[in-house]
DNA sequence: TACAGTCCTGTAAGCGCTCACAGTTTCTCC
DNA sequence: GGAGAAACTGTGAGCGCTTACAGGACTGTA
């Protein structure tokens, strides 16, 4: 068993000062004389001094932590090292900072009681949610717990005040951009769901990028951004339209599953097919052939966000970001 | 900006008893009348309380948090899901306690001077820590807080009191006899660093499944788990023991390394050249062909750590575990 | 009826810190 | 040298909760 920590009264009574200059010193507050401050911090130093963050918290009304919720369980979220790359940039930002990072795991009911435990028990001075689906529950009780909030993506039923997202519009647009440039121009699409922002978002960069360059927008099969979809949305366009010589489709899962089938029906990619995936998930570059894809910046992601929620807890009032995309090419194009 | 939430006094009010009652209620205690009993339950739920936990915890001396810490920057930290893995066994036992988690990325300096605050300042209960480099600093950070700890994994130079760790020694056994099993006699190796308690355990585990086969386990090529290093091993083991008809390799990024130089080399897997990795990394299922492997059960391992620590937490003295591991049989032997 | 047990309840003293307030000292500038 | 401002410091009242401790109200027993 260790000792009780010291106390700032101890820290006092050890520097011959009284508690409220030790406060002011550990604060960095003014008014405090070189010599207080000295005798303070030797002191500090000599005693190992740590300030204690419950008794802060419960006086300043600060918790001195933010909160990361995650939502859904979508194993989008797990594939990839989404989770992994999130984290790193929440903690690259928070690192500059005296936050702390609670991590809250909110798929289940339970986890959700717990997310709401910690909105309603002041824990946390602010939140990040991580909330893909659309209508999330989260949502709603970060709004109602008053707590500065900052959504990583929206939903298409309501935009967050704040958020970050990355540009699923303009990623698409880049991609079949790219099928142009190649010199396709029948370019078909596999869609996400259309009721995600960023299904959505992909189906009208495709369009946009197609309309733009005077080419028909009407191959289109509608996936759900699983593998299967993919083959599924495959197999369609193949039967409607024969003529296609590329396709963009809306995940490197259904991207996988459309490989999957152009192989089936003999079909050479990229000689006879392009292909363009989203999300550069890992195993995009170990697909036959290696799959172009477009790259969202997710520890990019975290770290506006983390930014942004600091901003907000400092009063300030930042805006939402879109972070732009990547294309990144393979083999596949 | 929301109203300052109720507090306990407030519904002791409202309940017409006094706080002592209230906090009874709260904490279940003996000795609360039901009468009371419900008239500060209906006065909780009417005024919608919650408890403020830094109140509570300045009180009590317990934080009701617990911290991960992760040190390494190792990529294979980040390659494989992990990290996902790692936090949802984690979150999932959490869930079934009132404790809360905190994260802290810990590889930068400056990471470790958050941890070591998070130690002294006391914000948790108790210590998780993913170390995977030998002579962690974090390791005797937090032993010298004095914090329970349970390590995930151990080093070479220093077993911890409480941890848990995969049967790296094991799972390399079962591999070997696999490829024994299959018919394979000349079968080699290419190790990990030897200085980590996995490399080691890995190539111990090699040992002693061709000893007790009554084979030479002899044909031995050092790497460092990364893919380059793999290759170089691979490269090595073929001059010296063209007569290889398997390799055991003591991680899946090696293994791949292995791969290309054998198919280089004219050499086909599984027909000439069986191929075992080890970790069963995402990209493991994709290579050509895919690779049998050694799957760690990460997850129970973020399970089992939680555990021990609540177990730690309750006063009890729990024993370390070794979870045994998992050969996921593919195309390459 | 008296007396010890049990239960229940209220009271109040902390837990370790911050911060307004008031008091004291030191400057600054005529 | 003195008035007023500015800088410094100590005091003490909280922040919202828990937890001895001290009763008071019952119960059962002699």
């Amino acid at each position: 068993m260790t000792t009780r920590p010291p106390t700032l009264e101890e820290v006092a009574q050890r520097a011959g000062v009284s508690t409220g200059t030790v406060s002011r010193v550990i604060n960095n507050a003014r008014h405090v004389s070189d010599k207080s401050r000295r005798a303070v911090e030797k002191a500090i130093s000599e005693l190992g001094y740590v300030p204690n963050t419950a008794a802060r918290s419960l006086a300043t009304q600060r918790r001195g932590a933010v909160v990361l919720a995650i939502s859904s369980d979508d194993p989008a979220l797990f594939a990839n090292l989404f989770f992994a790359e999130v984290i790193t940039g929440v903690n690259a930002v928070l690192e500059e900072t005296d936050l702390q990072l609670m991590l809250v795991l909110a798929a289940s009911e339970r986890g959700r009681a717990r997310f709401a435990k910690i909105l309603q028990s002041r824990s946390a001075d602010g939140v990040m949610l991580l909330a893909l689906k659309e209508n999330d529950p989260l949502s709603k009780m970060a709004e109602e717990s008053g707590l500065p909030t900052v959504h990583g993506g929206r939903s298409l039923d309501r935009t967050p005040q704040w958020y970050v997202d990355a540009d699923n519009r303009g990623g698409a647009r880049a991609a079949v951009e790219h099928l142009i440039a190649a010199g396709r121009h029948n370019i078909a699409t596999i869609t996400g769901e259309l009721d995600t922002h960023a299904g959505h978002g992909r189906f009208m960069g495709y369009r946009e990028a197609m309309v733009l360059a005077g080419l028909s927008d009407q191959r289109v099969a509608h996936g759900d951004f699983s593998e299967a979809s993919g083959a599924a949305g495959m197999k369609l366009l193949l039967d409607d339209h024969p003529d296609l010589d590329a396709v963009f489709v809306a995940s490197d899962a259904m991207a996988i599953g459309a490989l999957d089938v152009l192989r089936e029906n003999g079909k050479r990619v990229p000689e006879d097919v392009a292909v363009v995936g989203f999300n550069d998930v890992v195993t995009a570059r170990n697909t036959q052939p290696a799959l172009t894809t477009v790259r969202q910046p997710i520890e990019a992601m975290g770290r506006e966000m983390t930014r942004m929620l600091v901003r907000l807890l400092n009063g300030e009032q930042p805006t939402s970001l879109i972070l732009p995309t990547d294309l990144v090419l393979r083999a596949s194009t």
